[in-house]
DNA sequence: GGGCGTCGGTAAGCGCGCTCACAGACAGGC
DNA sequence: GCCTGTCTGTGAGCGCGCTTACCGACGCCC
């Protein structure tokens, strides 16, 4: 089922499908689930959640990307991840947790399905299934998070912006013209490294003079992982 | 029950008592779970694991603090967590993961327990409670790594020191001599904060003589957490 | 008491990467 | 076409904090 198909099928149990920890529920469960995550779509740019409102909810990612990201006092920003479709985000709800300062901005035009704090105890803590896998995505998480911290206090920019490009274009399958495609300007790749806008033109620029990346407006090409793994170190 | 008392006591259930995620769970289940979590003893300096032995067990502090944390290619390393006692830690294991390139390092004598993977999936996991509290655990360390983190980023050394230094001595009560004391050396609070031992201790110089701290040999008391926390900033 | 290891204090030097300040390139709208 | 906004490219300057290199102070063990 290719996504356009998806967004115009009335199906209600449209928001659980192809969303990874629900994949082994039957279809009974999910249509219980279903009709507590109504459908909502957010404009690109616009905040899908910030610390001001206190969101109490637990979103599904249909279509679009949104990053969400941290800020400074004086204004710089944090990207601390950028959600694909198929991916919970807000998680932090279901742990009894604030949603901590974020920021969530939609980087494209977005379609989430909405789940409330209630339904989130009831239903998903309540499967044990659900609840392993959420386990699992936290620790996923986790480990990620620790990567990034040791990675942004003993690493040089271009070892992080390396590191950054090698994990966005995983999984990624290279498209024609030969080399993964990473989808980002300069400055959305700088808040992901935790770096300045400039220093990463100029670092991306020189990793294009070695030939292990190219570069196109919005769009970075990954044409050599190995040399880049080299640049990255460890 | 004071500690050394425990510390003696023969109680086959010692292991699970005063344990933070264990506590409502009744004395049965318990006894179910002590026999799978022999004692075990670490002399101070000496590695509870590290990455290349592949340990794939939880472990319960008991007694004395454990440090956990990670080493760059050049040797220079960063804490990630200091475990207090009545903590499980090592829990990567129970959510499927590695344990991600991370040293633990007894700071003292210490007493833990341990429980090996097998006994995590079938007696911790399949207790709904117990389940609920190490999400809640993970998310908790969640927040607070991503916090790290954005401090990491966005704060100079001394607003850094400033807040390592409110996190650890928050919960102490103080004792005689007014201040809560945190016992560390200006080494450790370095490797906490992401800096380098000197330029640490020219910070505390300055903090002290501001009058909002005191230090000693191995211990530095804090004096006027509010101005602490101007200095910390947010 | 003497010796030694850890801890704390201090200073000079310098380099990475941020800030600030432009300027050209590309894309889309009208 | 032209205008506008975003994106990219480039350079000068400089400051924070790391590095390197000591040395004195304290505490513990013999």
């Amino acid at each position: 089922m290719d996504i356009q198909h998806a967004v115009d099928n009335p199906n209600r149990l449209w928001c659980m499908t192809e969303v990874d920890i629900f994949r082994d529920i039957d279809a009974a469960e999910m249509d219980a689930m279903a009709q507590a995550a109504p459908r909502k779509e957010f404009k690109r740019g616009s905040l899908v959640y910030s610390p001001h409102q206190r969101v109490e909810t637990l979103f599904i990612l249909k279509q679009g990307r949104i990053r969400i990201f941290r800020v400074s006092p004086d204004g710089r920003t944090l990207t601390t991840a950028i959600v694909e479709p198929g991916t919970i985000f807000g998680e932090m709800v279901i742990v009894g947790q604030q949603m901590h300062d974020s920021f969530a901005e939609a980087m494209e035009d977005v379609v989430v399905c909405v789940m409330t704090k209630a339904d989130v105890q009831t239903l998903l803590l309540g499967d044990q299934r659900i609840a392993a896998r959420i386990s699992e995505t936290l620790g996923r998480r986790l480990g990620a998070l620790e990567q990034r911290l040791s990675d942004a206090v003993f690493k040089s920019v271009p070892q992080r912006l390396a590191t950054t490009l090698l994990t966005l274009s995983e999984g990624q399958p290279a498209p024609l013209g030969r080399g993964q495609h990473v989808n980002l300007t300069h400055e959305q790749l700088a808040a992901l490294a935790a770096t300045s806008r400039e220093t990463t033109t100029k670092v991306l620029g020189e990793f294009a003079d070695l030939g292990v990346i190219s570069l196109g407006r919005g769009r970075i090409a990954v044409i050599d992982r190995q040399r880049l793994e080299a640049i990255r170190g460890d």
